[in-house]
RNA sequence: GGCUCCUUGGUCAAGCGGUUAAGACAUCGCCCUUUCACGGCGGUAACACGGGUUCAAGUCCCGUAGGAGUCACCA
């Protein structure tokens, strides 16, 4: 058994969708699993989409994710060169093309778009299909030679017999058998020269010697007509592996064109690389023991393909954002806190210890642009109505409050030790002198001292950080607040 | 419309002839608690439908329905 080869084989055309990512990953953890090979291929022979610095896009999605290949144009493997572009110019496409029109099983083809345009028929709701007529296949060989000769545009069809059937085997589908008279003869080479995708795919695969073809579903039905190239260049069939396909929550295909997230933009939406990649290792796989969290590490020692399913999967960004949650909580407070400050200080500028805040605020937050939303009030107290006052539970009104923060605020301005302990004491010492609860005392100060009705701590949590002053001023504006609002 | 594939709770999914049909997210409830959150515990919720095969079917076969993909000088 040869070394397992896969490869990635992306077109440079724009920012890394999540499909493209998971078919990467994959790739790769096929390959890694099997001890074998990964590579990566990039396909650009179409100078029409290409777009300017997309290759560099892939390089470092690849890279940061971990998705590491073994050879790739900036790594030679000896089977270069890595860059579609760049193989075209060995004619190696042209070259076997050539080589099929010879065994027959291609053709020249000199038609104009007028006429293709008149071999299109309507099927249903203004779409359109094409099926080509095989109309320059009857062309002589002489009628060919003079038509090169005469500098006619060209196109090579792959010439697929209108009899019979052609199967392949998938290794999550099983064999799949069509009618060769439903398949197209679909172009090898565009009259730019170019070879199209299904031909260089193919060549390429063979060429440099892949062993496991792994792409998503949406080649499923173009895969026999590849297959038919392989028969009809005598070369071995690789192991195909269709991936299903990842959708929205409407179950369409996720695509660059429909708008939907590419990975930069989760990325941008604070996510973690790690979390995507843990999370879409999981969309269409799962392992015997349905283990959810996973280094890359261990996706590779756990992948067996044959666990992939087959049936689509719905992209559920709340998921991810619960996995997300639980790597930001798994970090330590170092590295969570280097991510976190520039976030942090977006909504504060005040002189407060920011590396406390980051450390209250970890095991609260989902994606890192939760922060703002939950520590804002450190720089100001919004604005609230008094009944945040009222909790049932604590049996708390605006009035019990008025009176809670008036019996307090003289202990909280004698008190020296303004540390989370030293104040909770304080707080302690009170209730127990009232005989109330202690959520009686706390509802209230934490309400003044933050207008909050959801804060990242407690009440003593917070004063640490807003220190002495402020907080004494808090609480005095709020007992003001009070005073005024509960007489009208 | 042709062809191909798919079909277990709202979502990801386990299951591979005999199970009380796992688990996770979401949702709901309870507990804990310096509110919320976190955490703990628990609940609601699924085999698309119809025929077979079999002692026994979510699991195998055939239909039906629904969904998706594809049908380019795009990949």
């Amino acid at each position: 058994m040869s070394k397992v080869r896969t490869r990635y084989a992306p077109s440079p055309t724009g920012k890394m969708h999540v499909g493209n990512l998971r078919s990467a990953l994959y790739e790769f953890l096929i390959a890694k699993h099997a001890g074998g090979d990964f590579m990566l291929r990039i396909e650009d022979t179409d100078q029409e989409r290409f777009v300017e610095g997309a290759t560099e896009i892939i390089y470092r999605t690849l890279e940061k994710t971990g998705i590491i290949h073994d050879e790739g144009p900036d790594k030679d493997g000896g089977y270069g060169p890595y860059v579609q572009s760049e193989r075209m110019t060995t004619g190696i496409y042209m070259k076997y093309a050539k080589e099929l029109v010879e065994k027959g099983e291609a053709y020249y083809c000199f038609c104009d778009k007028e006429r293709l345009e008149s071999l299109k028929t309507e099927v249903v709701e203004g779409k359109e299909i094409m099926m080509y007529d095989k109309h320059c296949l009857s062309l002589s060989k002489e009628e060919v030679e003079a038509n090169l000769a005469a500098g006619k545009q060209f196109v090579i069809r792959q010439n697929i017999p209108k009899e019979g059937k052609t199967t392949f085997r998938d290794e999550l589908y099983g064999d799949i058998t069509v009618e060769n008279a439903e398949l197209d003869d679909m172009i090898l080479i565009k009259s730019d020269g170019y070879p199209t995708y299904n031909f260089a795919n193919v060549v390429d695969d063979h060429t440099m010697n892949i062993t496991h073809v792994v792409r998503g579903n949406e080649y499923l039905s173009s895969s026999p007509k590849y297959q038919r190239l392989y028969q009809a260049f005598g070369w071995e069939s690789p192991v195909y592996i269709h991936l299903p396909l990842i959708t929205d929550e409407n179950h369409k295909k996720l695509s660059k064109r429909s708008g939907h997230a590419s990975f930069e933009d989760l990325l941008d939406q604070g996510f973690l690389t790690e979390a995507v990649v843990n999370y879409i290792a999981l969309l269409g796989w799962c392992p015997e023991d349905n283990q959810e969290m996973f280094t890359l590490e261990e996706l590779i020692k756990d992948f067996d393909y044959h666990r992939i399913s087959k049936s689509p999967a719905v992209f559920d960004i709340v998921k991810l954002k619960w996995m997300n949650g639980e790597y930001l909580k798994a970090m330590d407070s170092d590295t969570f806190y280097q991510i976190a400050e520039p976030y942090i200080q977006k909504v504060i500028t005040k002189n407060y210890d920011l590396r406390k805040i980051s450390d209250m605020v970890k095991t609260r937050i989902e994606v890192l642009p939760d922060i703002p939303g939950h520590i804002d009030f450190f720089e100001e107290v919004p604005e609230y109505e008094i009944s945040m006052y009222a909790h049932k539970k604590m049996k708390t009104t605006p009035e019990s409050s008025l009176e809670v923060l008036k019996e307090l605020l003289p202990r909280f301005e004698s008190q020296k030790d303004y540390s989370n302990d030293g104040l909770y004491q304080v707080l302690c010492k009170y209730v127990e002198e009232k005989g109330c609860k202690n959520g009686y005392a706390m509802w209230p100060v934490r309400t003044a001292v933050s207008g909050k009705q959801m804060t990242p701590g407690g009440a003593t949590e917070l004063m640490e950080i807003l220190g002495k002053e402020e907080s004494i001023a808090r609480l005095q504006v709020a007992i003001a607040k009070l005073e005024h609002e509960i007489t009208q």
